[in-house]
DNA sequence: CGAAGGCTTGATAGACCTCAAACACAGTGG
DNA sequence: CCACTGTGTTTGAGGTCTATCAAGCCTTCG
């Protein structure tokens, strides 16, 4: 556990809010203030579980990380990825326990910021919780965006949106410049994020390849007509509430 | 526009804000103070329109609310249903421009409460803040938990599951006591809710109707097998994050 | 080189959709 | 008071998107 003062994270997590507010000076050397416990895990494991009581948040450093939970039948639904400089699981600073788990996808690494510290910044400094509660917000919006896909997208409609939606949200990381990002998912997971089977989640990428919507090969995705692919998902990057210089 | 400065709607508000967390006396005296502007709707109707930049958020009074989206090819996806007590738009506190619409089901009046004042009390008293953020971030939860039903549930399981929350949810909002509830919303409505057709969810609720597991007749569900429905909806309320104490 | 995981392909099946029409019921107007 | 209209519910008959099952293939890696 990496204690030092100013870490890597600190700058991945002061980017990821600027994509969607502004900070003072102060507020960032406040942020770079927060402690953070850096922890490495492997491929499909979990960070925390449904039913845990958190006393941290986590902080993606590097990998790709997602949201789950499995019904009683076995099957899993996905809820979201998270890339470095986001918190998946900031809502636990006000919900005790997980509804939910959360994972890695591929070997990643983590920050764990304790709750303590992050409601001490917050209650002192009101751009932080501001900037805090927004985040929690997007991801909400973004639950909703989905929950739109699932219920009234086709299965090329939900994929594309969801490329579409990566996409941008690399670039307003500063992760990828460009059109193509690396995704290093399998196609089960993409299944399980847009509830959908592997079949059939792999035929509609021959299909968005075919019409050269995608390239998509070893984990990395290209986009090469952005037009057509968010025409094809009705990708209106609005619900992301990035700011504007940050979006492509 | 009435601003009594204590009307119904504060105490709807604060047995809202009771089921998910603790509120001090001084909190409550606090959002007794809030400024109410009532404002009555007929049935569907939009409240808040995609786009627009709202300077209030929206307090349910009576009557039945929903977020919805359309999608381009005319469908629509509802995203949640909304009580008297609720705040629907709680989010366009931090989020300036609406990514969805709020509209009635049927006719219903509302409180405009403006964002300078709630504003204004979150920052003078953080338990005020912690519980609006902790109703955000539960309204994403059940964000989540519709996601699950949308991607990986059978059409019976999500229209149980949707019964079941309402009752919970009524329940605990002091709207009913024992297993009936006012449902006075269309067959086709539902299916916006849960991304199914019309036709379908009517052949379902037959089903759910032979096997006794509801009654619905004239806008009014029973829910005479609590125990069957919840387990044909795979329905578990931890996701609602209640007081245990306001739990059936 | 064999094993394992992921990708691809084919065939079949089922859940749910769409279209279309009949039915029920409440409100309206003559 | 009774047609008339409109909205919501119900029923029937295909049709389709997507799931499931099963197997083969490819790549990676110990």
């Amino acid at each position: 556990m990496n204690e030092a003062r100013t870490q890597p994270g600190h700058d991945l997590l002061i980017r990821k809010l600027e994509c969607i507010t502004d900070l003072s000076d102060e507020e960032k050397e406040v942020l770079r203030g927060l402690p953070l416990g850096v922890r490495s895990f492997g491929a499909d494991q979990d960070i925390v579980r449904e039913g845990d009581r958190p006393s941290t948040c986590t902080l993606v450093l590097s990998g790709f990380i997602c949201r789950y939970k499995v019904v009683p039948d076995g099957k899993r639904q996905i809820m979201g990825f998270y890339l470095p400089g986001e918190i998946p699981d900031l809502q636990s600073l006000h919900l005790q326990v997980m509804d939910h788990s959360l994972g890695t996808l591929v070997p990643s690494t983590i920050a764990l910021i304790p709750h303590d510290s992050v409601h001490a910044a917050a209650r002192n400094y009101p751009g932080i919780a501001a900037a805090l509660w927004r985040d929690t917000l997007i991801d909400a919006a973004t639950f909703r965006e989905w929950m739109i896909g699932l219920g009234r997208r086709s299965a090329r409609g939900r994929i594309a949106h969801l490329l579409c939606e990566l996409l941008v949200r690399f670039r307003a990381l500063g992760l990828t410049s460009g059109e193509t990002y690396e995704l290093p998912i399998t196609q089960a997971e993409l299944g399980d994020a847009l509830g959908l089977s592997t079949v059939h989640v792999n035929r509609v990428l021959q299909e968005l390849r075919a019409e050269n919507l995608i390239v998509l090969r070893g984990g990395v995705l290209s986009i090469p007509d952005w037009e057509a692919l968010t025409e094809a998902g009705e990708f209106d990057p609005a619900y992301l509430h990035i700011k504007p210089e940050r979006l492509p």
